[in-house]
DNA sequence: AAATAAAATGAACGTCGTTCATTTTTTATT
DNA sequence: AATAAAAAATGAACGACGTTCATTTTATTT
């Protein structure tokens, strides 16, 4: 079996590769502007092959997501270690953000565009993975904070979507370019004006 | 000059008649799954004609989405009426909610699309107006609320940021189909809940 | 009625995602 | 080692997209 073996790490091979080159090209110039003849060209093989390792667009896109979802787990590996939760929560923020920033295409792939979620759909899959391990982190930490007596009088879920919108707000505005086109005294630190914030929000719940 | 004038009223008319179809076709179908061609036949003219009128997509996209701030002024009409602040503030998050969800595609080209803010780059316009004026809009009811002894320790814009990043990251993971693909317990009502917290949160404050 | 100006047109261009008959390469059999 | 069978890779071709512009149609002026 070992000819079949070789087989199935090629396939998996040409497939990351393929997925390499996409997210070399999404980050160079944007997942729009990235067509599927770029994305073989960037690898030295033909646009047909591409399609028989992915069923269209949307199946690269969806792959995309994921290990966007993994580097953003990366991000966060340094909050395990933080033991108080609301202190963990408060750099959550700071952490999501700061990926948001350093990764805005692939931010887009995973909170906002069309095709992860479509090509879920056309799938069948049970429900959005990725998603629901992100959030489940947040309402974890959020959990720990309500048993350790704070943020009184609040429910764990409706809460958890609450800071997540916040923060995800924020960097919604920032990446599709709506504050710095609002007229503001401070543009360069409102990121990070609006962060602390959310800081004193937190202390006041 | 009455030949002149009724010459740019029918202009200014197929103009409108152009957007009037694209709007149509935007709520039925999307935004993406709009054509030039569509649009054009929709309205029984060539899709040379649209050319004359519009420079390009991104022309039209801007024009409806500076009709989408209109059409958000109009929601905002009725919190006028409202004297006291952190109640008008409050109900203003309600309404913001409310336009998003009943106004999605025009919602997301309005604060998520490339497309109106490309074409103010394109035309070297100074500065984005419409989210300007209603970013303005938020600032002063929170200045209000402050000016009255509300939200002690917060800044203006900063505060404002965040207020607005709150609901808009919740219309965002809505529209975008983040929050009903993640498990939640009740997810009919999460953004209900949601907006709970958020008027909790603002009593806190 | 003829000449001029303005408006509307749609064929044509290059590019997109996608398909699939064909070619090339690899593996299995004799 | 030669041949047959299977697997992988290919790229021309399709329909649709945004966009352009020479041409035609309509409206206005002379």
């Amino acid at each position: 079996m070992s000819i079949v073996d070789r087989k199935a790490r090629e396939k998996e091979a040409l497939k990351a590769l393929i997925l390499k080159g996409a997210k070399k090209l999404f980050v160079e110039k944007g997942i729009e502007q990235t067509t599927i003849r770029n994305i073989a060209e960037e690898i030295n093989y033909s646009v047909g092959t591409v399609y028989v390792y992915f069923k269209d667009k949307n199946d690269i896109l969806h792959d995309l997501h994921t290990i966007g979802f993994q580097e953003l787990d990366s991000y966060f590996m340094d909050l395990y270690t933080i033991e108080d939760p609301k202190e963990r929560l408060k750099k959550m923020g700071f952490t999501y953000i700061k990926f948001a920033l350093e990764n805005s295409e692939m931010y887009d792939l995973m909170f906002n565009l069309k095709a992860p979620i479509e090509f879920l759909k056309e799938s069948e899959n049970e429900d959005w993975e990725e998603g629901c391990s992100a959030f489940e982190l947040v309402k974890k930490t959020i959990e720990e904070c309500i048993n350790k007596g704070h943020f009184k009088g609040h429910s764990v879920e409706p809460l958890s979507f609450m800071v997540w919108s916040l923060v995800h707000g924020m960097c919604c505005l920032e990446i599709h370019q709506r504050i710095k086109n609002v007229n503001l005294t401070n543009p360069d630190t409102i990121l990070y004006d609006g962060y602390n914030e959310y800081l004193k929000m937190i202390e006041k719940l």
